[in-house]
DNA sequence: TCTGGGGTCCTGCGGCTG
DNA sequence: TCTGCAGCCGCAGGACCC
């Protein structure tokens, strides 16, 4: 999805160009969440819309042209999102209704190609190359893909078509909503050098700051710089990186889904948290969830990580490899609970935490020692078991008992480090359901 | 202005090992 | 046995993306 923040207005929208080498198209779903919401209640539609969380924490997913046109943006905290446009609508976010829609408009693309890389619910890149024969050429692929997508789910998009991804992505910014540009192969350097320098792809405002101060304000600007000044500023990898973007070198091919290298879950607090009950509640549910995501993808991680953040917004993580990979949501929990124990924070007021199972590879095929005096079925099994109950009767059916208290949801269980997975007298596997 | 949640990649540092 | 070195790995932090 895009924040907004890439590309000033610039050729006209619309068809133009020669396609000519234009192989990989980029289609980026206009407003795609606000879109789809519109789509469940059309009498929002010409009305300023936002979705996004409620909550006083909570940042702006998706806006409709109405509400963006008073300044509100994607990533935008909703406190000042209101303050801009009081009138607008405020939607939570249904993800199940935009995982729906995606799939919809993923199924229209790989009817033009396999070669279909999502980046996300609401864009990706094709490889058309193999598709020209029976579509035309690429910006005719590019059209009759626009013209679907709005007949068959009712949403519009914008296509970007050009030699490499990178250029795709930015014709794609360039001629939202609704449009198509075609970037000409013998034209890239062209669209590029007036472009400023946030518009390309790993340019964020940190290293927008540092090349503004070496006087860098266009990509044309970056790519007179020679290479080794940007390297000696920005680090090796990222100086060489940007000084090819700004040439429109970029190799990547188009690469259908590849699995996950780390899977996890975080979770912000309503308010500020400093009861240490309460944060290995909430490691507790964030490892579960995490583990069982894990399972699902059929694979195991070797490392486990937790992410807290402060009051104060600053965040540190803490990491530990274990001699052997896991899916189990008890392991996972274990290791975050020994590294948030060994930080000693006390009554450190929180904002978030988060878990992290990195280093992911397919459970088939990996061979697990049993340690001295192990069960070969035990946790693993137990929770897979559990997952089985999930599927059938819906999230939460089971959970460790020390997360079933209707009463408060935050409240920790009482006394000293919980181990929730211990037996009691409810339940002797420590989960109830 | 006051910052979600899901990720990837890069960098630097220290410890271990041959 | 000690030292220097290179390479690898684990770890932590940061920037960036959608």
């Amino acid at each position: 999805m895009s924040r907004g923040r890439v590309v000033p207005a610039g050729p006209p929208k619309g068809p133009a160009g020669d396609d000519t080498g234009c192989h990989v198209l980029h289609v980026d779903m206009d407003a795609f969440y606000a879109s789809v919401e519109l789509l469940r209640r059309p009498e929002l539609r010409g009305k300023p819309m936002i979705v996004g969380g409620d909550g006083s924490r909570g940042v702006v997913l998706s806006a409709t042209y109405e509400a963006r046109r008073f300044g509100v943006a994607s990533a935008m905290p909703m406190s000042r999102a209101r303050r801009l446009c009081p009138e607008a609508v405020v939607i939570p976010p249904t993800f199940g209704a935009y995982s729906e829609a995606s799939a919809g408009v993923m199924e229209i693309f790989r009817s033009v190609t396999p070669l279909v890389e999502p980046l996300s619910l609401d864009e990706a890149f094709l490889d058309v190359r193999g598709a020209t024969r029976r579509f035309g050429g690429p910006r005719l692929i590019g059209e009759w893909i626009r013209a679907t997508v709005e007949d068959e789910q009712g949403i519009t998009c914008s296509v970007g078509v050009a030699s490499s991804k990178f250029v795709a992505k930015l014709g794609s910014a360039h001629c939202k909503p609704d449009g198509l540009l075609v970037v000409p192969a013998d034209g890239v350097v062209a669209f590029l050098h007036p472009l400023p320098v946030a518009a390309l792809w790993g340019v964020g405002d940190k290293t927008e700051e540092v090349l503004r101060k070496l006087g860098l304000h266009t990509v044309g600007d970056l790519a007179a710089t020679p290479v080794q000044t940007l390297q000696r500023a920005l680090g090796p990898a990222v100086g060489s990186h940007l000084s090819a973007l700004a040439w429109g070198r970029d190799d990547r091919v188009v690469t259908p889904t590849e699995p996950d290298k780390s899977i996890g879950a975080e979770e912000t607090f309503p308010v500020d948290i400093d009861d240490p009950r309460v944060v290995r509640r909430e490691l507790l549910r964030l490892s579960e969830r995490t583990a069982a995501r894990v399972r699902a993808s059929h694979q195991v991680g070797r490392t486990v990580s937790i992410k807290i953040r402060f009051a104060d917004f600053t965040t540190i993580t803490r990491s530990k490899t274990l001699p052997e990979s896991t899916d189990v949501g008890r392991v996972v929990y274990a290791t975050a609970i020994g590294l948030y124990d060994a930080l000693g924070l006390e009554r450190a007021r929180l904002r978030l935490v988060g878990v992290r199972v990195e280093g992911l590879a397919p459970a088939e095929g990996q061979a697990r020692q049993l340690l001295l005096g192990e069960r070969d079925t035990g946790w693993r099994e137990a929770e897979q078991a559990i997952d089985r109950a999930t599927r059938r009767f819906g999230a939460g059916a089971v959970r460790p008992a020390a997360l079933v208290d209707p009463d408060d949801p935050l409240r920790g269980p009482r006394g000293g480090t919980p181990s929730p997975y211990r037996p009691d007298k409810r339940s002797r596997s420590g989960y109830s359901s």
